[in-house]
DNA sequence: GATCCTCGAGTTCG
DNA sequence: CTCGAGGATC
């Protein structure tokens, strides 16, 4: 009877070792390969079988069972776990000429005659990480710590799904060497960084900076069951100890990681010296579709493909010769919070920025970057004396992105939110339901200044030559009180300004002179009124073709327009009704400037783009955004300002910005050229 | 009432 | 470019 029991056992035993084995090959072919052969419901069902079986027959399980890796109880601290060969850290090249350099320096210091070759490979910006083997099953994993010893991160690494619990993960005909450490690095995919993100402040949890952070965060858990809830993923890249095989090059490295069944990059190549040029060529390749990869990379590493060379060349400092980092420009840097500033708006808003200590991001010093308003300051939880994480938004305007936390020394002055205007003094208010605080003082120089600075600009009564500068200095000295002021503004006192020549002010007045001729939707823009931008004012003029018929429509008219609605209404009737504001409406009449459209704009309706709506992005080689909007709209096409599913072509011209790009390429909107354009309205493309 | 879309407002450096 | 909020639509 024992026997037949034992027999038994033994069958169930074998089956759970098969069941293992396929497991961990479907798992490889899913996370690692990315190509499943099995649907994942057959996965779930042998998956379901393996729990079964080992919840009735726990003496079978195996630590490197998939099931274990979620498990393992929360740690108090991590052990220390040190290296068997110290990490070093790279030397960088910030450009094609220093890789160069480091080629030449390779060269010197090298017999002339040895066959040099280079393998390339993504840097990815995550966690370091070094995995043991033994046998062929994973059996310990730490970080980086210090280079020289790490953290002992067992159970969190487990959970990541692309990395291999056992070694080969199908029968690959070799067999595990008895030890093996490879080095890797964890990362959190970049699209499901921002969806674990989202998820996090929707239930209030810690939202990380970047995936970066997010990775380091995750694998530092404690709690390994947190880590399991993680996204994380996994790339391998070098050999540290390697029993009873013999690698002999980068290139046989990363060979025999992918046989092992280890995540290896695909992308990474190999050069022969004399194909220098191409590797340059392949790193310029990178840097330009850095945006498109699901993973963040700060750049590439360069390594030469013999090891023993590799060796040869030795480490100077805590950087080995035979390798090199080819950094990209960075977009993201830390830097001091030094004090917090305040604007105020043209529509009274006070609006903070951060005043930072000097730091260069993609080529530029930023010494400044918005903060938006208070809520965001309270959201970020940023205080005076923070290192702060700071991007460059769309390659352009820089934001903060967060404070580091761990960097905090206690003596961070948290940020006050103003109760009083800074420039004016008067109190301020917050209306219920909004995010901005208001200055409501009408007199506040401020707003004048914001309110002049606006009327005179491109998308309004454009004023040539006349910007913030001028703004400033006539409200200051008293020439301007309100906007029609500048209609008033005579050569005499101009003369007596400092840097005023008769040049300049003539030069001045014929801009003011000729911007009297403004089409109705300019004046409506410049004045202001809340709410009403461009694309309002334009409705405006189209309907009413005067200043007058408009002021005096009631709220129930406006709100019959398209794209109207009640608080756009509101705001209107409001503004007109403000004494004020028809005083000024009169002195603009009495200094000649046009009120009223003599004839009603004429918009196409047909044309060959007639119901087609455009975005466009990046910088179009031979016309202004401008320009080609213009176009577009003569042709009985839309100009929109973001992508929508409403969007018919999304025109693309030089550095397009992520957002709309990727936008349109997520709903398949086709994507079109300066030339396609012209093309479609029957033009000759430009030469 | 929810959801998608569009507009307005503010924004930095060289 | 990004954000918040108003407007349109179901």
């Amino acid at each position: 009877m024992n026997e037949t029991q034992d027999l038994e056992k033994e069958r169930v035993r074998q089956r759970m070792e098969e069941l293992r084995r396929q497991i961990h090959y479907h798992n490889y072919r899913y996370y690692v390969l990315d190509s499943p052969v099995i649907s994942d419901a057959e996965y779930d069902r042998l998956m379901r079988e393996l729990i079964e079986l080992e919840q009735r027959y726990p003496e079978f399980i195996t630590p490197d069972s998939p099931t274990q890796r979620v498990g393992g109880m929360p740690a108090e601290q991590f052990e220390k776990v040190p290296h068997p060969a110290p990490i070093l850290s790279l030397a960088n090249a910030m450009n094609i000429e220093e890789l160069r350099a480091w080629r030449e320096r390779v060269k010197r210091l090298l017999p002339a005659g040895i066959p040099l070759a280079y393998v390339v490979e993504p840097k990815i910006d995550g966690l370091t990480v070094v995995l043991h083997y033994e046998n062929g099953i994973f059996v310990r994993g730490a970080t980086r710590g210090d280079g020289l010893v790490g953290e002992d991160v067992t159970a969190n690494l487990r959970t990541i799904h692309s990395l291999p619990l056992r070694i080969p993960p199908h029968d690959a005909g070799i067999a595990p060497p008895p030890r093996l450490v490879v080095r890797g690095e964890a990362y959190m995919p970049v699209s499901k960084f921002h969806e674990f993100n989202r998820r996090q402040m929707e239930t209030g949890g810690q939202v990380f900076a970047n995936p970066r952070n997010a990775a380091a965060g995750s694998v530092r858990q404690l709690d390994p069951s947190i880590t399991a809830s993680r996204p994380l993923s996994l790339f391998t890249y070098a050999i540290v100890t390697a029993e009873g095989i013999t690698i002999r090059t980068q290139w046989e490295t990363l060979e025999y990681l992918r046989r092992m069944g280890f995540p290896v990059f695909a992308e990474a190549a190999r050069f022969e010296d004399a194909q220098f040029e191409e590797l340059e060529k392949y790193c310029q390749e990178w840097a330009e579709k850095r945006d498109t990869l699901d993973y963040e990379i700060d750049g590439l590493v360069v390594k030469i493909d013999d090891l023993e060379t590799q060796a040869r060349l030795g480490v100077v400092g805590n950087s080995p010769r035979g390798s090199i980092a080819f950094k990209f420009p960075a977009r993201e840097a830390t830097t001091k919070l030094l004090d917090v500033g305040i604007n105020v708006g043209r529509t009274g808003t006070l609006n903070p920025y951060a005043i930072l200590e000097p730091v260069q991001i993609s080529g530029a010093t930023i010494r400044k970057a918005t903060l938006h308003n208070f809520d965001e300051i309270a959201r970020l939880d940023v205080r005076i004396g923070d290192t702060v994480i700071v991007r460059r938004a769309g390659e352009v305007i820089p934001e903060i992105v967060g404070p580091i936390v761990d960097l905090r020394t206690g003596n961070e002055r948290p940020i006050e939110v103003p109760t009083h205007c800074p420039v004016c003094g008067e109190p301020v208010v917050r209306r219920p339901g909004e995010v901005a605080i208001y200055c409501i003082n009408a007199a506040c120089p401020a707003q004048l200044v914001r309110h002049v600075e606006h009327f005179v600009s491109q998308g309004a009564m454009d004023i040539v030559g006349f910007g913030s500068r001028l703004a400033e200095l006539f409200v200051e000295q008293g020439l301007i009180k309100d906007v029609a002021d500048i209609y008033y503004l005579k050569k005499e006192d101009l003369l007596k300004l400092e840097g005023f020549g008769e040049k300049k002010a003539d030069n001045l007045l014929r801009a003011i002179e000729e911007s009297k001729n403004r089409p109705l939707q300019r004046l409506i823009v410049a004045l202001g009124i809340p709410g009403v931008g461009s694309v309002v004012a334009g409705i405006l003029a189209d309907h009413f073709r005067s200043i007058d018929r408009l002021a005096s429509a009631a709220e129930e008219e406006l709100q019959q327009l398209e794209g109207i609605g009640p608080e756009t209404a509101r705001s209107i009737v409001e503004y007109f009704q403000r004494p004020r504001h028809r005083e000024i409406l009169e002195k603009l009449r009495r200094a000649g400037v046009r009120m009223a459209e003599e004839v009603p704009a004429e918009r196409p309706a047909a044309g060959p783009l007639a119901g087609k709506t455009f975005v466009i992005t990046g910088t179009l080689p031979h016309m202004t955004r401008e320009e080609a909007t213009a176009l577009i709209e003569a042709a009985g096409g839309k100009v929109a300002s973001s992508v929508s599913s409403k969007t018919d072509y999304l025109l693309v011209g030089e550095a397009p910005g992520g957002t709309k790009y990727n936008k349109a390429r997520e709903l398949g909107i086709p994507m079109i050229d300066e030339a396609e354009l012209l093309r479609m309205l029957g033009k000759e493309p430009a030469e």
